[in-house]
DNA sequence: TCTGGGGTCCTAGGACCC
DNA sequence: TCTGGGGTCCTAGGACCC
């Protein structure tokens, strides 16, 4: 749609969905005007995954996410180049930022895409439309990378949109193009439908969207389930109602905020182990990161939960529910322990171990009992101490004992 | 050299309570 | 005798997203 009565008829579409077009490769590319013309990637090394690919690498049928291993035998003249996190989450601020400038009603999905609800923008700023070009021009020229920008009524329509404006385009979906834009796609567009739900559905004689939105409620129900259904149908007529939500702390009245529910960390190994000691003191590191996570978000968390990843690549998780709220290390990493041997593992090589905390809550609103006999002292107030060293001197100047060896 | 790490949400069964 | 319902919590697994 172009032309100057695309504006106008943006008016209807205060949704967007900003998308930076393969964000991680672009913020390394920015300073190696060198490989513009050469492939490449980020990410993938031993046992990894590609993070982002520039479009040369796409085009040689490199994707997120596919091992590097793969990716290099897809294209083997590609440089490879290692994340670079800390320019990511800079340059990641100062976007969010920037949108913040148009609205509040800032949804960040991840690093690399938000949600805006310009409804409120419009006076001041001019048509959605407008906004988006504002937006991918100001980016563009402060961040030196480019975005796509998807315009529409609704959250899941903005969504698509952006990714059929990639790259470095906008697309608008007004409410009387939505059904036409959406009902030839294959059901595997939908935002939501994987590759395990796009092959059921299959299965089941839905290839395209307008089959979906052509099926009565009732039939979905039965044959996808009681939410997925439902969900579905909603989504094939673009008549979802979700609203964009903040996550940014509480800014403003009215902005709803969600805090995290969980926070977790996992990591694979260099080689698969089957060695109590390896891998006790990796969960170990990994709880430590946790609640130190915790403790700066000022949560605690009532569930712990371990995974393990076998060689096979088989993955178990078993959880435990404590009695009350915890952020404390030797606490979470009890239960990981205990969680852990509870398993019997014999011999069984692991490729990965992961810790997770869920059921978060403010610790300010929970009241620790004290048990009888229970030291005034503990490790509670231990963790402070280590969080505090850590602030002064860095994360790798207090660490559990037995993380200093090995 | 196949297959990362950080999350959210849904389902389903069993326990338990009223 | 022959099998209530509803609600909530806990656990495990799975799908999905970026």
């Amino acid at each position: 749609m172009s032309g100057p009565d695309a504006y106008e008829r943006s008016r209807a579409c205060p949704v967007l969905h900003v998308d930076m077009d393969a964000f991680y490769a672009s913020v390394a590319l920015r300073d190696r005007p060198d490989l513009q013309d050469s492939p490449v990637f980020v990410g993938g090394g031993h046992r990894g995954v590609v993070l982002s690919a520039n479009y040369l690498a796409r085009a040689r049928g490199v994707r997120s996410a596919m091992p590097g291993s793969r990716a290099l035998r897809l294209c083997p003249e590609a440089v490879v180049l290692a994340p670079d996190h800390a320019a990511f989450a800079t340059v990641s601020a100062a976007v969010m930022e920037t949108f913040r400038q148009v609205t509040p009603l800032v949804e960040g999905v991840s690093m690399d895409e938000a949600f805006l609800d310009v409804s409120g923008a419009g006076r001041l700023l001019g048509t959605p439309l407008a906004i988006a070009e504002q937006l991918r021009a100001r980016i563009a020229d402060e961040q030196r990378i480019t975005c796509s920008v998807g315009v529409a009524a609704t959250v899941s329509v903005a969504k698509l949109a952006s990714t059929r404006a990639k790259p470095d385009g906008v697309r608008v979906v007004a409410p009387d193009e939505v059904v036409a834009f959406l009902h030839h796609r294959d059901i595997g567009d939908l935002y939501g439908v994987g590759e395990k739900t796009r092959d059921r559905l299959r299965r089941q004689g839905y290839l395209t969207v307008g089959d979906l939105a052509r099926t009565e409620v009732g039939v979905l129900r039965r044959d996808l389930g009681e939410h997925l259904g439902p969900h579905l149908h909603t989504l094939a007529w673009g008549a979802d109602r979700r609203q964009v939500r903040s996550r940014h702390a509480p800014v403003f009245a009215g902005v709803t905020h969600d805090p995290d529910k969980s926070m977790g960390a996992q990591s694979t190994f260099g080689r698969d182990t089957a060695d109590r000691a390896v891998v006790l003191r990796e969960l170990l590191r990994l709880t430590t990161s946790v609640t130190g996570r915790l403790r700066t978000a000022g949560v605690a968390g009532r569930t712990v939960a371990l995974t393990v990843r076998f060689s096979d690549f088989t993955t178990l998780t078993r959880s435990r529910t404590l009695g009350e709220a915890t952020d404390v290390t030797q606490e979470v990493f009890a239960a990981v322990v205990a969680l852990h041997d509870a398993l019997s593992l014999r011999g069984d090589r692991l490729r990965l171990v992961g810790v997770r905390v869920e059921g978060l809550q403010a610790r300010a609103g929970i009241h620790h009992q004290h048990v009888l006999g229970e030291r005034e002292v503990g490790w509670a107030e231990a963790d402070r101490a280590v969080d505090q060293a850590a602030r002064r001197f860095g994360p790798a100047a207090v660490r559990p004992a037995s993380l200093l060896g090995g």
